[in-house]
DNA sequence: CTCGTTGCTACATTTAATGTAGCGATACGC
DNA sequence: GCGTATCGCTACATTAAATGTAGCAACGAG
């Protein structure tokens, strides 16, 4: 009995519930996909640099993520290597504050 | 070779770079700690009743997460259930635009 | 053609998550 | 006292996901 998986959204579990929000936390809960968006921030990066920015993970995780990403259209390939799409520059501004909370965090 | 293991705080990975929000991202990264906080957001619930909203998620990985987070200093147990703690409730708050934005990314 | 880099994939190994069951402790009514 | 119901939590076997290594085809530069 599979638990997450019927997604109405291929790919993305805690869809069923009708609530976007799930699905997106669901998307956003994976290993990578954070730390990928975070580091696109400033720019486009291929992905091999993305994959060195990423502390060596492996490609083939890194493929799948941004694939996942690709599709949910929070990045895109250009010619400059993956970067982020307007809507994954909105995404990543409403996960901004988190940087400034991670260093009072930090120092608890 | 270990990954993303050594980490400086126990079981958070990403620490080495000495940048908390990459701790910070990878603890938010792992399966359900993005969920669980998002449930508690109204207030504390029983353990029991959190795997309920957390789609019956299974009880092992759900102590994992709680445990995590207990030691992040984001939840804690008091007699009412698992509740956020200030922090955690900061936490809440610098990705409660998210909410706002997966609405606008699921009518994309 | 050769060399280097791109995005990407195969595949075996290792790690994490799932699903089911059940523990001891506490609190109820009986 | 005796059930019995819940609490937080754990054991353990199964299944799924991530890792690490290697290497592919395609493109451009020299």
């Amino acid at each position: 009995m599979p638990k997450q998986v019927p997604a109405t959204r291929p790919g993305v579990r805690g869809s069923r519930s009708g609530r976007p929000i799930m699905a997106l936390l669901d998307l956003l809960g994976r290993r990578w996909t954070l730390r990928i968006v975070w580091e696109l921030r400033e720019g486009a990066l291929t992905s091999r640099a993305l994959r060195t920015a990423c502390d060596e993970a492996s490609p083939t995780i890194l493929q799948t993520r941004l694939t996942e990403l690709r599709e949910a259209g929070f990045i895109e390939l250009t010619e400059d290597g993956y970067g982020l799409t307007a809507l994954g520059r909105e995404l990543f501004q409403t996960f901004t504050p988190l940087n400034r909370f991670a260093e009072r965090w930090s120092k608890r």
